[in-house]
DNA sequence: GTATGTGACTCAGAAATTTGTAC
DNA sequence: CGTACAAATTTCTGAGTCACATA
């Protein structure tokens, strides 16, 4: 989880800013108060013209006519100017470092064909494809009984058959695969008719949270040293102080930001006199308790079978009680059923918070949400919850507040849910009624280019290239609160270089920015002409750390998709481009003569297309040129035994002709199926070794996850006799069990 | 009306854990 | 059989998106 990205060689290390202590003071006054400073700016902007355009001999004259902003940065920026400044000397010193950065390819769009324009027709209605008339009986009381046997089913689902064999005997150990599961029929909640009113559910019942354990003092023996000399200290700040120690190796204890937070939370949980005594976190020595904790989890590892199963039980059993609900007469899992444990906030990127203290989350934080019919959880003896309430306009079953940002967290239902389900594929259903109107909205963005109005013409150019790079949103974030990335409409100017030339190829826009996750988009496209020359006049007489699109947010730009189709927001677009570029990718380099390695390494690339697009990266594995070393000394033995094989089978041929014997001849088909073996399992090896290199540092699991209709993949699958598992794990195809039975091999995005 | 804040939900990669496999 | 290690899977929780409430 924690953003740590410093080992990846293609990404930006942020590093900690090192001299900006003092910044949280006051952050809310300043961060209310820059706020009101930039609007008001870009209200001030709005009503001047660009008469400012001095040295400028652009050719395109139109823009004279239209208003632009006067170049004045806004206020609020100024104030961090001087930070921003900082970060970009570092940024562009990890640039030239890091040329070899990661480039996304160029987008592979592909345009569908068919483009007829449809009315936005209203589309929130849930209306199914398939009707089957399925009624859904809403009788909450029933839900119980008649939910009693499903226990068992739902925890070990059936899996492949190869699994099973595994599990030849079928005890019925508890925490153990049962070998023998009924199939018991799974429920198909996508045959049946789907709320319409905003309304989630009719019942819900569940057993609320698991708590975080309880801290356990150290024993005594492991001592904390101040200043060279052993300390005792109260259990809270004890506790507190154990969270750096087991973080003692990582990267970040190391960081002034992270440092500084936590030794001012870790003071908030001292006694008077430690708080007068522990004045410096220098002085601090948690080695001892380190190494205490490292060494339990040695001993945790080395713990006998017996131990270990014990454990599973354990947590087996918790599951079983905590781990599912009742939701509308069917038993589903629960997501995250076990509340944040407390520890130290890790933030990702160059977080400001990172090292703050996340507190225990105790049951009077605690709201509960169930049905006012069911059996409320119980909160722990002597305790009571924050609220029980019974909202069913909404999903979750519990939800508090975080401390570190004030946040609400929640837990949900799995994603093999309805609840999630259904909501999954409507997703996918919104971005098939994009398909359908895209090259209209195409159409409209580029005549957008050349709008009289500055508003419009960011909007248009923002636009393209969320729809051409699939680019986030982009929402304005809290400045301090945040580590500082950026999406499409909060691109600053210092986020894009334009060349009107760059290696043969005509307007190219290099983008270099930090988006989710910290994680660096770094890409070089060509763009049209018009696009080119609409940012040279977004940038004029811009500081870089003005916005690149300065009347344009996010909001500004969901409500005109609005009006351009129901239920169409920037984001749509992602998903959108993310499974026609799947579809076509899948079209373009399946070879229906291969096999099926082959066929699913062709697969892999069509996914890789998708998450090079989508910017999906990964830290490249540290045990990565080792197991690529691995795998190349199995290929060379491999390769080696098939040279024997072969020359067997000649030996064996010219045996044959001598001998011309039934039992030579046999010899020679036997050779020659070894040889056809080896040859087989070499390539196997060799796609497999090109599959790992190429996804070096590319995660495919986001966008399989999150952005490709799963219909395409099912349809891929049964179109070329691949088995379903070769490309979903049993987890996923719990979540697109919905596709999996719904789509044949004719289906089409 | 607009700007801002809040809530609910999706999506994100790393870390932890489990499983598979070669010896 | 165990053992060691690598690969696969699961868990974890932070970081976005986006609608809507509120001032």
């Amino acid at each position: 989880m924690s953003g740590d990205h410093s080992h990846n060689e293609d990404q930006i290390d942020c590093g900690s800013r090192v001299n900006d202590s003092h910044k949280h003071k006051d952050k809310y006054k300043e961060k209310e108060h820059k706020h009101k400073d930039h609007k008001k700016d870009k209200e001030r902007d709005r009503s001047k013209h660009g008469n400012s355009d001095h040295k400028h001999k652009d050719k395109e004259r139109e823009k004279d006519k239209m208003k632009h902003k006067d170049g004045s940065a806004d206020k609020y920026k100024d104030k961090h100017k001087e930070k921003r400044k900082e970060e970009k000397i570092k940024l562009e010193d990890g640039k030239v470092k890091k040329e070899n950065g990661f480039a996304s390819p160029q987008h592979v769009k592909s345009e569908p064909e068919d483009d007829f324009y449809l009315p936005p027709k209203h589309e929130k209605s849930l209306k199914r494809e398939r009707d089957d008339d399925v009624d859904y009986d809403i009788k909450p009381k029933k839900i119980k009984t008649q939910n009693d046997k499903k226990p068992k089913k739902r925890k070990l689902e059936e899996d492949t058959k190869s699994k099973k064999t595994k599990n030849k005997k079928g005890e019925v150990t508890e925490g153990k695969k049962k070998a023998k599961n009924e199939p018991e029929d799974k429920w198909k909640w996508w045959e049946e008719e789907r709320y319409t009113d905003g309304v989630k559910w009719k019942f819900l019942e569940h057993k609320g949270p698991v708590f975080a354990p309880q801290y356990e003092p150290l024993p005594s023996h492991v001592k904390f040293y101040y200043d060279g000399k052993p300390m005792k200290l109260s259990p809270e700040a004890e506790e507190v102080a154990t969270f750096f120690a087991k973080m003692l190796d990582h990267e970040y204890t190391t960081k002034d930001i992270f440092r500084k937070n936590f030794f001012k939370d870790w003071r908030k949980e001292m006694s008077t006199d430690e708080k007068a005594k522990i004045t410096d976190l220098k002085k601090c020595n948690f080695t001892e308790m380190s190494e205490y904790f490292k060494a339990q989890s040695e001993a945790r590892k080395a713990m006998s079978k017996e131990e270990k199963l014990k454990i599973k039980a354990e947590n087996e059993r918790i599951l079983q009680e905590y781990g599912f609900c009742i939701m509308d007469n069917h038993k589903e899992r629960i997501a995250n059923f076990r509340i944040e444990p407390p520890g130290l906030f890790r933030g990702r990127g160059d977080h400001p918070k990172m090292g703050m203290l996340k507190r225990r989350i105790r049951p009077q934080d605690i709201i509960i949400n169930c049905s006012k019919d069911s059996k409320y959880p119980e909160p722990p003896p002597g305790t009571k919850w924050k609220e029980v309430r019974h909202d069913n306009k909404v999903t979750w079953l519990v939800s508090w507040t975080e401390n570190i940002q004030g946040s609400i967290k929640y837990i949900m239902l799995n994603p093999s849910s309805r609840i999630k389900g259904e909501k999954d594929w409507q997703k996918y259903e919104t971005a098939r009624r994009l398909k359908k109107c895209v090259d209209r909205i195409r159409n409209q963005y580029r005549e957008d280019f050349k709008s009289k109005e500055m508003k419009i013409r960011q909007r248009a150019v923002a636009l393209y290239f969320i729809d051409k790079l699939a680019l986030r949103a982009g929402n304005e974030k809290e400045e301090g609160e945040t580590a500082d990335t950026v999406g499409c409409c909060s691109l600053r100017v210092e986020h894009i270089n334009l060349h009107p030339e760059n290696e043969g190829q005509e307007y190219v826009v290099e983008f270099d920015f930090l988006g989710k996750d910290s994680i660096r988009y770094y890409n070089k496209v060509p763009v049209e002409k018009r696009v080119f020359k609409n940012l040279q006049l977004f940038m004029e007489n811009k500081e870089p750390d003005d916005d690149l699109f300065d009347r344009l947010n996010t909001s500004i730009l969901n409500k005109h998709l609005q009006e351009l189709m129901d239920g169409l927001t920037a984001k749509v677009f992602r998903t959108y481009n993310a499974s026609i570029t799947l579809q076509q990718q899948l079209k373009e380099l399946t070879n229906a003569d291969e096999n099926v390695p082959a066929k699913i390494l062709s697969y892999n690339r069509a996914n890789r297309a998708v998450a090079i697009l989508c910017n999906h990266q990964r830290a490249p594995p540290k045990t990565f040129e080792k197991s690529m070393q691995n795998l190349q000394t199995k290929i060379d033995a491999k390769r080696d035994q098939l040279s024997d094989a072969r020359r067997e089978l000649k030996s064996a041929k010219a045996d044959a002709k001598i001998r011309k014997d039934e039992k030579s001849r046999k010899a020679v088909e036997t050779k020659k199926k070894a040889v056809q073996r080896i040859e087989e399992q070499l390539m196997k090896l060799e796609v497999q070794a090109t599959d790992r290199e190429e996804n070096k540092q590319i995660a495919l699991g986001t966008s399989k996850l999150n952005y490709l209709d799963p219909r395409i993949s099912v349809a891929w699958c049964k179109k070329n006799g691949i088995p379903v598992e070769k490309i979903y794990n049993k987890t996923q195809r719990e979540k697109f069990a919905w596709a999996i039975d719904m789509a044949d091999e004719d289906y089409e995005f």
